[in-house]
DNA sequence: CAGCCTTTTTGAATCGATTCATAAAACGAC
DNA sequence: GTCGTTTTATGAATCGATTCAAAAAGGCTG
């Protein structure tokens, strides 16, 4: 009623399709054939058209195109931890390969709270996102499951499928849990401690298992589990000043980390506090192997995760089941591998 | 043409405001209402409109919503560097802001590239977003302007705006460069290098520029500018293995990083390769002062900015230019702080 | 140039939520 | 019970791109 009356240029975004179809003299569907199969139309009319769309500065409505096509082109992807490394590995991992189909990925961050992964579920849904990739942290199977029978797949991210019926990608984290541990036992230390939680995660139970596992097989080798509330740099922070409170004949040997973020704060508080050495005093080896994690002043041993290799196969599974949703099911696991670096056998390994 | 049969069941997602208009025994008209204007609906038609809702597991569909809405209420962000802890901290802010107007944030990273800078650009206009929030490496000011007049407000972020017609939320580098190089002066340094490029950022430019600016107040006070390629880890560990290149005597006797990941780069090379003491040998001011910078095994001084403040204010006065086109653009600047750790002052800073 | 086949173009119908002028229902007062 | 007022509910029109059956335009042959 009230739109100025003056100035009254269109300007971009305002022009619609049939807007270029008047100007191009076409009809809309012709317009509509130029931007989505300009093959099947006459050379001439894919010029006068765009031509058109130059002029008015004609940019696609994509609200419009998804409610007639049904779904978006957007991958919702829901992790853990958005300022830890390693997921924005994996989101670029996951951004890379859904370009390269034309598709774009939406990272959203549940902060290790079920109620906000519920929360940006319930957004994703409503946005009718070609599918989901997750990091779970509550109980998503049902709400998955049904939202695969109404068309939207999902790939659990980091974690193996607990249910038989969705698809996943992770790491075998039993193996990692292993490989650091029996490095350490190796290396002659006894009195392993793992830190990390909350032991509610999937990720945490197999880290820690296989720790337990690899210790099985050395004489005298003890694991005590330290939890945490999170695997932040704070939560690293914390259990290392809990060890430093102990006598120093109480503490372990060495430390297996849930992750590098707390094993990088574990180190600091360590060094910097306890002034122990590492790794003479107290070994650590972390887990992902985030940039970080190379450049601590004490380089961080770290059990390698293939981090963007994880974000594209998980895309990659993605649009194959958003394409056949009958397919089965599928859960690649990769093997993690151990980094050495001299937070374990200090300088010597150069 | 070959749908499932059996398994009829509707699902999730499938059902529209019709469906449940008809099993609510209403109309359409009503339905919406109930969804968008509850107050104005009968507590029992209210109550009979929300079973059916829940009983075919109803979900709006956005898209639909937004083509007649004719925008989005998802703001766009477009960072330099999505694994900075500095920019995913913006977002952050700029996320919890969003949030409270029931917004949603989407972070696209340009990576410093001009040209994915103008493809995210694309991506969120055809998205018909409420509005931008961009830390420009291109020249976009025209881009923005234009979209700004076809509705699409835009705040520049981390960056004052340059043209007179963005508004922009951004704090003093000069400022933050002279804190940086006045401290380390005031310490008896006198042979600064500033480190960090790309040299066209704004960001560099101002940085560099109240370097130079406190040095003048210092008698045989020089700057040295050591230009890098990015402001990554990488980038400051190259810059670091340069100087330690050099004999011992050409070396400048201070730092200042562009960024932390800058300092924290260099800082792990000088130490670990070089074995120069810190600050000793070379003390090093950081900028942004991220998680890590605390978390370095020499904690790292550093200039503070308000990285959660910065994106809750862009997100304010996005939302306040998306209500009414007509505001005048605002340019907020902050002020910087120096926050001083051991990596200028060694132990006796506590 | 008629007849047939191929290539292009057309435009109404569609997706699903919202809006708003209008109609219906409910309520109060007398 | 009637009339006037207020509260609720209705449903056609709309947003813009896509689809697809049908029409039109071009090509080719004899």
């Amino acid at each position: 009623m009230n739109r100025a009356p003056h100035s009254s240029a269109p300007g971009p975004g305002t022009a619609s399709i049939r807007d270029v179809a008047e100007l191009a003299g076409v009809s809309v569907g012709t317009v509509s054939n130029v931007l989505n199969r300009p093959d099947i139309v006459r050379a001439g009319t894919v010029e006068k058209v765009n031509a058109a769309i130059r002029e008015l500065g004609f940019v696609r409505n994509d609200a419009a195109r998804q409610l007639r096509a049904g779904r978006s082109t957007t991958i919702g992807l829901v992790v853990l931890d958005a300022r830890n490394p390693f997921f924005t590995d994996v989101a670029r991992g996951a951004e890379d390969e859904a370009a390269r189909g034309g598709l774009s990925v939406v990272m959203a961050n549940s902060d290790e709270s079920p109620e906000r992964e519920a929360a940006h579920v319930d957004y994703f849904e409503t946005q009718r996102v070609l599918g989901l990739l997750i990091s779970p942290i509550g109980d998503l199977g049902e709400r998955l499951e049904r939202l695969r029978s109404a068309g939207t797949p999902a790939v659990l991210v980091d974690r193996i499928s607990g249910t038989r019926s969705l698809s996943s990608v992770a790491v075998d984290d039993v193996e990692g849990g292993r490989l650091a541990a029996r490095h350490l036992l190796e290396l002659g230390r006894r009195r392993l401690a793992f830190v990390g939680g909350p032991a509610g995660l999937a990720q945490i139970q197999d880290r820690l298992a296989g720790v337990r596992n690899a210790a099985e097989a050395f004489d005298g080798a003890t694991v005590e589990a330290i939890e945490t509330i999170g695997l932040t740099f704070d939560d690293g922070r914390r259990a290392a000043r809990a060890l430093l409170a102990r006598h120093a004949a109480d503490r372990p040997e060495a430390l297996v980390a849930a992750n590098d973020l707390v094993a990088i704060g574990a180190l600091q508080v360590l060094m910097g506090e306890g002034h122990l050495s590492v790794p003479d005093d107290m070994a650590i080896v972390g887990y992902d192997d985030i940039d970080f994690a190379s450049a601590a002043v004490v380089p961080l041993s770290s059990v390698r995760q293939p981090r963007e290799l994880i974000g594209k196969t998980a895309v990659t599974i993605l649009r194959e089941e958003a394409e056949d949703p009958a397919l089965e099911p599928r859960n690649v696991v990769f093997k993690p591998e151990l980094i050495v670096r001299a937070s374990t056998v200090g300088r010597q390994a150069g």
